[in-house]
DNA sequence: ATTTTTAATGTAAACCTTTACATTTCTCTC
DNA sequence: GAGAGAAATGTAAAGGTTTACATTAAAAAT
């Protein structure tokens, strides 16, 4: 079982011919004639023969691969937009290489060396913060990298967004017409721009219907649903100065709102409203099935990839970038966790 | 900005010294004096070296990649295995290539090849079913493969599951316990080796309990939340023949048949018991909190990619190969869906 | 029939490493 | 201080491709 793998050389043995044709016949077939063409065929059957992708690569200079910087592949929200930019690259002959940084430098800096060192040949970020050494160079407007999900301000680096200030104006928008006034939100952890960006829709609503937000109904959270849990016993805690409806910036914390809610005997919603953020699977199925703002995940993945895509085919700076990020736009997807104001 | 990337040669000359002393300064430093690494050093930092992995990887014949094919990333069981195998991996120095097959045997195939045309040094197989190309050399006991999670029948590679007959088993004999008689079961797709196990496990249990099992109490779903939801639909649409208690082959199948019992008025745990499978994050913030076998995800992950680690290090067959599967235990974490059998 | 043009193939360099082997430079020892 | 042995470094090949350039063969034009 030694069995030896063979190479463009045996290939070229076997068909008669010189090894340049070979890779000629398979890769400019056009150029080669219909005869050697087909002897070459014939040999790479006889010989078994797969290109060594190594050594194509280096001498091509580039490596076939697409980093994707993800801060937690746990998280269903990033599975979904990886199958997007997953299909977009196999088509285009690129593999995904997925980085889970779990949010630490370090890991970042690691993984986007890959790039220096031709381990990769692009990147797409999912996570909201330039990488050291990208960060120290001025990212130049040339460097195949994207940026998607979180936009990182002051980086002109092509990017592809929802817009997560109106989308969570959209959502607490949606809690006073149903005639909250006393509106909690949990969101995200600080430094995250997708907390600032949410927290500040959130804040406009209030603004735009008269009602002053209050510091201590708003939450930090991080996503999951546990300090969901934790932001809903803190915010329901008092009878007293209870809010009325919650608006959450992801489906999990939602969910652990619910938990918690129930705990002190709330009814969803007729006693607290309660809004998600993603529109992840298990949102529509939980109990009440819960209104949340539908994050369109495979488009998502699909803009980013065809951004970089376009970056890599064009050396010259692509349109995209200079007309400002692309935006995908969100739905609020109204279910049962919300309902009027109780009286 | 056109930079050019600093080679070992220009780390050399900077340190006036060959590039052997370079590549030999960095790996073998113990071989090098003391003043020529320095010297190397500050070159490498004076020209931003970083090596080209591609090229190391040619001469080396490596890829440095292992390739982790599984059915499908965006389920979250899968990316928690996934967070064990990457840790192990990157510690050995290799890095992770997911390979979503979405159950494609083609997209396997495609995969798998990545091993022949080195583009990746091993593989771990999360979804049960060897690719093709595997399956017909007959998988020597060599070969850099490793399987997890699901057994295949009559492959003598290494292998890391849980006991799925017996966790089923177990699951099947606390509703039992709990006094149930007419228990249903919702297994995975046909010709998954899974659901075998899961049914003959559920059968053995009820059997061992001297119940006669029903076949129209089996529906095969596909461990979707939607599939369960057919499932509970249709298992529970006859209040003469219904169920008193659901064991389900996924988390997600088991909250689907408790969204379908909800439309139905049944009242979880009190007219209907559900068990899951998996143990996913939500089963434990589902309302009722969900029952279910523990899959111990990561441990499963670690496992194999030690297993993996453990053949590529020596040619020779390792002990575990001999000594059949590994099997790490489950448990089962009895919640609030399941209750006494209501009389 | 001879030259010119075109098509098909071959030769060899380049991509960037690592490492076996050869060579040089020390450091002892007598 | 010469010779041996050890330590450090250098030279060059190898790894499997792709491709610019050179060469040959065939077809077209004179």
């Amino acid at each position: 079982m030694t069995e030896k793998i063979a190479t463009i050389e045996d290939v070229a043995r076997q068909a008669g011919v010189s090894i340049a044709t070979v890779s000629r016949a398979l890769h400019k077939p056009d150029v080669v004639s219909e005869t050697t063409r087909e002897k070459v065929q014939t040999a790479i059957a006889a010989t078994g023969y797969t290109a060594n992708v190594m050594a194509r690569n280096l001498r091509l200079n580039r490596s076939g691969m697409i980093l994707l910087l993800v801060p937690d592949i746990g998280n269903p929200f990033f599975s979904s937009i990886l199958s997007g930019i997953e299909k977009g690259a196999s088509q285009a002959g690129y593999n995904v290489l997925i980085g889970d940084t779990q949010n630490d430098p370090e890991r970042e800096a690691t993984y986007a060396a890959y790039l220096r060192s031709n381990q990769a040949d692009a990147m797409i970020l999912l996570n909201g913060r330039l990488p050291a050494p990208l960060a120290k160079a001025p990212a130049n407007a040339t460097s195949p990298v994207v940026i998607a999900c979180e936009r990182i301000p002051g980086c002109a680096l092509p990017t592809v967004i929802i817009d997560n200030d109106e989308a969570s104006f959209v959502a607490t928008r949606h809690l006073i017409d149903l005639g909250h006034t006393r509106i909690a939100h949990v969101s995200g952890p600080t430094g995250n721009i997708l907390t600032t960006d949410r927290v500040t829709g959130y804040r406009r609503a209030l603004k735009s219907a008269g009602i002053t937000s209050e510091p201590n109904l708003i939450y930090r959270g991080d996503f999951s649903i546990d300090s969901g849990i934790a932001a809903g016993r803190a915010l329901l805690a008092d009878a007293k100065t209870r809010p009325t409806a919650v608006c959450c910036a992801s489906d999990g914390m939602a969910i652990g709102v619910i938990v918690a809610a129930k705990e002190v005997g709330l009814r969803i919603p007729q006693d607290l409203s309660v809004v998600g953020f993603d529109d992840i699977p298990h949102a529509a199925a939980y109990d009440p099935p819960i209104t949340t703002v539908r994050q369109p995940r495979r488009r998502l993945g699909e803009q980013a990839i065809a951004l970089l895509l376009d970056r890599l085919g064009s050396k010259i700076p692509s349109a995209h970038h200079d007309s400002g990020p692309v935006i995908v736009p969100t739905e609020l997807i109204i279910r049962q966790s919300t309902g009027p104001c109780p009286s």
